[in-house]
RNA sequence: GGGCAAUUAGCUCAGCUGGUUAGAGCGCCACAUUGACAUUGUGGAGGUCACUGGUUCGAAUCCAGUAUUGCCCACCA
């Protein structure tokens, strides 16, 4: 017998090791089985896991176990990702934590650096493998992967290598984003902007002035740029030397005219720091123009400073300023200028543009083969989406997409951490002159240093959905090319492209398109796979996960933040799954809370109690219920049976159907409200006079296929006790096909009718205060006024078996009544007397008065030519029929109004 | 500056391509409840679908504009 509460906290663990022991999550590459492939987003590898992954586990699993019970091999693969820049900053801090080391870089060194990192990422490997089972996830742990496996790192070299051949890799001195504080560039991607308030100097140069907001750049500053078509400055031609005062002395200066100068701006003229500025950059490349390196890559003036060399820029900045106003140099201090400065997302650190040797990936060159056509990155990935090899959902994100690659630069692809992949690229200094090696491996030889840079993390994520496929004994082969390696592996034969790719839209850019990228760079060449592959068909983004008032929840706000595993811990991982599924669309965010994920409890609670229900019914008959194989014959079957057993296929419909479409949310909703409203509420309560076990037990158990993806753990445990004895676990369960001859709208309705009159004559009972025995009459409108139910004999036929029906005694239960509806039993009844005359006379003068309201707006509808004309011939049917069922009903009510008065 | 979206009940949100008199959960009010479910039931109150126009026989839904809010991208010396 079960328990009189669900306990998840007795059941989850026991459950999910059933299932992983039965090897039902192992996805089998030789099955002829159509397949169904999930690549899961590595969680990094840097410890807790949080709500976004609590979300993105809760999706993920519900596609892969309806892919599953509807008979494909679904493979989903786990794995962790090593969040280079995330990982070696955490541990370096936690370093300087927990053992006091100052600088553990300085410290350690590489190799021992590198081996603490090891040590932190395996412990939250662990960690993670076990929340992401907390979860329920029913992902192939035999796949397991790490973006740092030698497999993955063969993959990483085997795509630079080839992509420096094809001239898609480059390594040039370009203007980058540097993180003095981390010691590293970022990405573009990897940048926040923050407003702030700061003073914005004017000062004197030479004839001009000009202004900035960062004194501490200007000292190598010897070009003035205005715009060309500026009135102002038409004595200036481009080219012009002058001699002007400045910081530390007097400077030649050159005048530059370019329209990046914008005139309505300040003076409308600027000096420009190329070494630290992305716009001035651009512009001296423009004028082959000299630059000059002012701040150090720790982020201290240089020499060139003269006194200030040494200072840092907040030290330097009120500085300058003062020698500069000494000098009469200084025009005046603008106290609220409210601008947008650069921040590291990790760190928060302020941003030194500087120009370094860096390592780039092409997006522009056009040698990518895909489909037999030449296009650059750019064009394949605006291809594949418009194409719609690809589709996003939701779809509005496709602009979003475009309008990225549109503003898309090289991408920066080398980091100066040591954490990650690293460049496989060697050099070798041989008297006077550099050799480069780039290989998959390390060249013979001795003398060869590697670069010691390491690789984007996002470059070897954006190889995730096929580099996981590849048969991990083969890596080692490296007479084998990359296309063989692939071609050689049965999962990636089987498995690939993969079918959804679902996260969180704040990783479109830095994940998704880069995955786009490389994939179908890396298979466009290979007539195998018909000259280029998508890494996915169909990418699903969830939103964000929020606090009550939408705000978002951060680390550093503890209160704010809600841990999934304490909610699973409270109230079960299938309430918290239902808790971030219903009422979430994709590509919005969601607020969660705990109230929500408590409601969720209570269903799966009401769930439970439901079964037990079914399970004492099916004791009393003396049926046990593993001995249902079959539903009874038609004939045997009540009202109440076939208007469930109705209301069951279409929800099979709709869920089937919903799912297929990704209409999560939305098919949760209904299998909710079918258990608590059609089940249990109508069902149950109706069963509690007679029962037939048979019926309950075959819609418990489709309640429970049906709900299994969203709610594994409980209908797994409850499944355990209500199904068929040759069945076996729920998650390899077949999905039910909907059986059209199972329907049985007219019951539905008659039912619903009937529903309708019980609730009708409870609240009489309760409001009239009717003393038992008492006989009276009734007449009842039913909400929708499709049916009226009164002692007249042919309505009482419309409604079944139904002879008429009694209040006989207090104590009698009036779901035993309508019980007796059902069954049949002679019982006589007449409210008649006790009726509130007054009360019904203003009701139905009220209904009367809107149905003759509404009666008139139909009317004139149909008299209105444009109408008759112009709508579908149906829907001026369904008009005409809403007219007559409108007039029917004022009929009635007019003879009952006679009645009564 | 460029782009994307949102605005529906007290709160959180559905409402899929225009079609009966707009829905759910929570909360609130009243009543019931030894009952499968101290996690339940029944009923109720509560909405000019942000605003203004337009298209249409018909608009929460499509279009334009306005207001407010949020997000993304770029970044100005």
């Amino acid at each position: 017998m079960l328990s009189k509460a669900y306990d998840p906290k007795a059941t989850e663990d026991r459950i999910y090791k059933m299932w992983e022991e039965s090897g039902a999550f192992t996805a089998n590459a030789k099955s002829e089985k159509e397949s169904f492939t999930i690549s899961m987003p590595p969680p990094n590898a840097t410890g807790q896991l949080h709500l976004g992954h609590a979300v993105m586990l809760a999706l993920q699993d519900i596609f892969a176990r309806f892919q599953r019970m509807k008979g494909k091999e679904v493979l989903w693969v786990p794995g962790t990702d090593h969040a280079a820049i995330a990982t070696e900053s955490f541990v370096i801090k936690k370093l300087q934590k927990e053992k006091k080391m100052k600088d553990p870089r300085a410290q350690l060194g590489r190799e021992a650096l590198i081996g603490e990192i090891k040590d932190f990422v395996e412990a939250s490997k662990s960690m993670i493998r076990g929340q992401v089972r907390k979860m329920g996830s029913s992902c192939d742990w035999s796949r397991e992967r790490y973006t740092m496996d030698p497999t993955l790192n063969r993959c990483v070299n085997e795509v630079f290598v080839s992509m420096y051949r094809d001239g898609l890799i480059y390594r040039g001195h370009r203007i980058v984003n540097w993180d003095p504080k981390l010691q590293t560039t970022v990405s573009d991607d990897e940048i926040e902007y923050e407003e702030r308030t700061e003073q914005f100097y004017t000062f004197k140069y030479g004839p001009f002035e000009i202004s900035t907001s960062r004194p501490e750049t200007k000292f190598g500053d010897k070009y003035v740029v205005m715009h060309p078509d500026d009135k102002r400055y038409t004595k200036y031609v481009h080219g012009q030397k002058m001699i002007v005062e400045w910081i530390n002395g007097p400077i030649e200066a050159t005048v530059i005219k370019d329209k990046a100068a914008d005139p309505e701006f300040g003076t409308g003229v600027m000096t420009i720091t190329p070494w630290h500025d992305h716009v001035d950059f651009e512009l001296a490349e423009r004028h082959k123009l000299e630059k000059q390196q002012i701040i150090g890559f720790d982020g201290k003036l240089l020499p060139i400073a003269g006194e200030f060399s040494g200072m840092s820029i907040e030290d330097a900045r009120p500085k300058i300023v003062e020698k500069l106003k000494s000098k009469g140099l200084l025009v005046g201090i603008k106290e609220d200028y409210v601008h947008n400065v650069a921040l590291s997302q990790r760190g928060k650190g302020m941003i030194e543009p500087q120009i370094k040797e860096q390592w780039f990936i092409d997006v522009n060159k056009r040698v990518v083969k895909w489909k037999r056509k030449e296009l650059s990155l750019k064009e394949v990935m605006q291809e594949v989406v418009k194409s719609r090899l690809i589709t996003i959902i939701p779809d509005r994100f496709e602009k979003t997409y475009f309008h990225w690659i549109d503003n898309l630069r090289d991408w920066c692809i080398s980091r100066q951490i040591w954490w990650g992949h690293r460049i496989p690229v060697w050099y070798k200094d041989d008297r006077g002159t550099r050799d480069t090696h780039v290989g998959v491996q390390p060249p013979s030889g001795s003398g060869w240093e590697q670069d010691p840079d390491t690789l984007d993390t996002w470059f070897s994520s954006a190889l995730w959905t096929w580099s996981t496929l590849i048969d991990p004994d083969l890596a080692d082969e490296y007479a084998l090319p990359l296309s063989e390696l692939l071609l050689k592996s049965p999962d990636f034969l089987k498995f690939h492209p993969t079918d959804v790719m679902e996260t969180g839209y704040d990783i479109l850019f830095f994940w998704v398109a880069r995955m786009i990228l490389m994939t179908t760079y890396v298979t466009g060449s290979m007539p195998e796979l018909e000259y280029g592959q998508v890494p996915f068909d169909t990418v699903y983004l969830h939103g964000l996960i929020r606090t009550r008032d939408g705000r978002k929840m951060s680390k550093s706000d503890p209160d704010t933040m809600i841990d999934p595993l304490d909610m699973i811990q409270k109230y079960g991982a299938d309430a918290l799954r239902l808790s971030m599924i219903v009422g979430q669309s994709p590509g919005n965010d969601s607020r969660l809370y705990e109230e929500k994920i408590a409601g969720y409890r209570n269903f799966v609670n009401k769930l439970w109690n439901a079964s037990r229900f079914a399970l004492m019914k099916c004791e009393e008959a003396k049926t046990d219920p593993s001995t249902i194989t079959s539903l009874p014959h038609a004939k045997d079957l009540s009202l109440a049976d076939r208007a469930l057993l109705h209301a069951l296929e279409v929800l099979i419909e709709d869920v089937t159907d919903g799912l297929a479409k990704y209409h999560l949310s939305e098919v949760g909703e209904r299998i909710y409200a079918f258990v608590w409203e059609y089940f249990c509420d109508w069902y149950l309560e109706l069963s509690k006079g007679t029962a037939n076990v048979a019926v309950l037990v075959h819609v418990l158990r489709k309640i429970l296929v049906l709900l299994h993806p969203y709610c594994p753990f409980v209908t797994e445990e409850l499944w355990a006790s209500v199904k068929a004895s040759d069945a076996g676990m729920l998650l390899k369960n077949p999905w039910p096909n909907p059986k059209a001859e199972r329907k049985d709208p007219e019951a539905f309705a008659q039912l619903q009718v009937l529903i309708d009159v019980i609730t009708a004559i409870r609240r009489l009972r309760s409001e009239q205060g009717i003393e038992p025995g008492k006989e009276v009459s009734v007449t009842i409108f039913s909400k929708d006024h499709t049916a009226l139910f009164d002692s007249q004999p042919e309505h009482i036929r419309r409604l079944g078996k139904v002879g008429s029906l009694t209040l006989s005694n207090k104590s009698e239960k009036l779901t035993n009544t309508a019980v007796a509806i059902l069954s049949g039993a002679e019982v006589h009844l007449s409210l008649e007397g006790l009726i509130d005359v007054a009360a019904e006379l203003k009701k139905l003068h009220a209904e009367h008065a809107d149905l003759t309201r509404y009666l008139g707006s139909i009317e004139k509808k149909l008299q209105d030519k444009s109408f008759t004309d112009k709508a579908p011939p149906k829907v001026v049917e369904m008009e005409k029929k809403k007219m007559e069922e409108t007039k029917e009903k004022l009929k009635k009510i007019d003879e009952r109004l006679k009645s009564l008065s």
